[in-house]
Formats: structure tokens, sequence, C-alpha cells
DNA sequence: GTCAATGCAAAAGATTTGCACAAGT
DNA sequence: ACTTGTGCAAATCTTTTGCATTGAC
């Protein structure tokens, strides 16, 4: 298992070498999002990231951040996520390297974001693509349920009460 | 095996009863959008479904058409999908009565949809929802490739070859 | 020096919202 | 009659684009 400092380094030499390869330019920007990008954890967005860059004091356009997050999801170093929980409009974004694919659980009281993995999927994947003819490049699993967490279950047990109360007053 | 018929009335029954127990008014507008989803075998969005409503000369406005589809999704007559392909921002919808729960495949080059069912998907979900304490009410899973239909994989070829020779004018 | 990348602000596209009117209860 | 649903247009939100300037090669 890589740590992260030497998985930033790693994620720089690939940036790199696909820059390269690409004859696109090797600009500060496009390796200080890389940078912020390595630095966290989360599903973050294009507007949090952009935020981010701010409050680190590297200031990027929105243009800047869009333009190179499609980069690094050209050279898979970064992973573009549709969940259509409660803002079926943004993507949301993650690192990828040293990362295995996996599926999303989206808890769709508070939107927390887990991850999961299964061998099956994989099964599946194969599957489908001899069966269709279609060539399998990549997938998206996403669960949609309740969490456990007690804060998000007692504020959504709160809100249920109240929801029927309503139904009760114009059923 | 339901035919139409029998399919767009059971769906019109469902409608009827969820809209009485919510205290919510059975509109002509609402009727008529489901008619128009459940004469449609495809995944359409939401402009889609308004210039059909025109054309049907059931003319019904923007907001109703994205109202009505989210009381449909509500109970369950209707599914949303978000397939992040060409255009991440848009959903795309598919009736769902009497359709069991499947995965989708998108075509990156042309687009298209297709749909598959894999009882291995249900066993993942039970483990996930064991393993996460998290309870599963729904899931999304696509499968982003290349399908094998001839016009599609010939334009392909060409825009690719295309793609080549201006890589080797640059690098 | 050349041309691609950046920054800014304006544009675009999907969806939501506010308000006046219509229509279901 | 009462109040919700509809229609329209304006507003909103994310993402893209055009154009002048900066910076990598």
């Amino acid at each position: 298992m890589l740590n992260s400092t030497s998985l930033i380094a790693e994620a720089r030499t690939k940036l790199e070498g696909y820059l390269l390869k690409k004859g696109l330019r090797r600009s500060s920007e496009r390796f200080a999002i890389l940078e912020e990008v390595y630095s966290r954890d989360d599903h973050f967005d294009a507007e949090e990231l952009y935020q981010a860059m701010h409050q680190r004091s590297f200031a990027v356009s929105r243009a800047t951040v869009y333009n190179t997050l499609e980069v690094l999801v050209d050279c898979h170093l970064v992973r573009k996520n549709q969940f259509g929980d409660e803002d079926n409009t943004k993507s949301r974004f993650e690192k990828s390297l040293g990362r295995q694919q996996h599926a999303h659980l989206i808890c769709v009281n508070c939107h927390r974001v887990m991850e999961f993995c299964d061998p099956r999927l994989q099964l599946i994947k194969n599957t489908v693509g001899n069966m269709l003819q279609f060539h399998v490049e990549s997938h998206s699993l996403v669960f949609y349920g309740e969490c456990s967490d007690a804060a998000c279950v007692a504020r959504t047990k709160a809100a249920a009460e109240h929801a029927n109360l309503q139904e009760g007053k114009t059923a």
C-alpha cells in the first residue's frame, strides 16, 4: 500500500508523462490542482475545489478548474461521478490512483457518501460485455438508501413524523 | 406478461390511488403525461417529453412536465436516471411498472442505451446493506463502453484515425 | 516568438421558482 | 369558495465559451 506522499509523487509523474505525450503544457495550475485533489479524501465538486484552491492561496479560475479536471479524468488520475441524489446536476470527483474501482452508497437523507468493493461486479461486467457484444470500459454502481448514522436517523425520524402530521391534516 | 393496454390501465389506477392518498389533485395534465410516458419504450429527457406532448396536441408547460415527472417518480411509476455520458446535466426517464430494475449500458460513442438484468446484482445489494449497516432502497448500475453497431463502429474508427493524425502533427 | 492555457465575464442548458389565473375538490 | 396545479417568464445553478493576456515551449 502506498502512503500519501509517494502517491502524490506518482501522480505528478504520471501527469507529467501524459502532458508530454499529448503535447500539452505543464502549467503550474495543473500541478497545483493535482496537488489539491490528492490531498483530499472526499468526493468533491468543482466549486469546492475552486474554493479550496483559493483558501490554499493558489487562486485559479473556475474555467481552469473545469479544464484541468477534464485533463485529470482523461489520464485516469481522477474519477468523475454523477450521483443522482439531492443535486442531480453537479459532478463529484475523487482521486483514483492506487484506489480500486468501487461502488458508492449515497444516503438519501444526509447525502453521506460511502464506498464498497465487491468482486462479483467484475463478473457481471464480463457477462454483460459478452452477452450484448459491448466492450465495457468503465462502470458506475450507486446504491441509494438510508445510512445508520445516529444524527441522520434522528433527524430523518423527526422529519417523517412532521410529514405524517401534515398528511393527516390534508388527507 | 402484461400487454401495453392493461399496463397503462394499471398505471392510471395506481396514480389515481397515489394522488387520492396524498390529497393531490387528479388533473388532466398528470394523466395525459402518464399516458405519454407509458406509450414510449425509450429513455427520454424532460424536453423530449415536453415536445412529444405538444405534438400529441396536449400542450403542457415545462414546469408541469417537471412537476409531474417528480410525482410519477415518487409513486414509482417512473424511474429517473442520471447517465453521465455526453450530457452530464440532464436526467433521463423511463416507465417502471411491470419492468424489473435493470442495469444500463451506454455507448460512449453513439450514446445508445441498452438494458441488462443480472441476478447477482441483488446479491451484492444484500451484502452491501449488511456490511455497512445501510438500508438500500434503490440502485443504479451503468456500464460505459463501445457498442458493436456497424454504423457506430465505422464512425468511431474514422474519428480515431483523424485524432491520430492530429496527435502526430503536434507531438 | 508562437501558440496553448488562463482568467474573466458572458452565454448556454437544465431545472426551479414566483406570481397570476384556471380548475379540481 | 377554497386552495392546489398550471403556465409563463424570470431566476438559479452548473458548466462552457469567447476573447484578451500570460506563460510554457
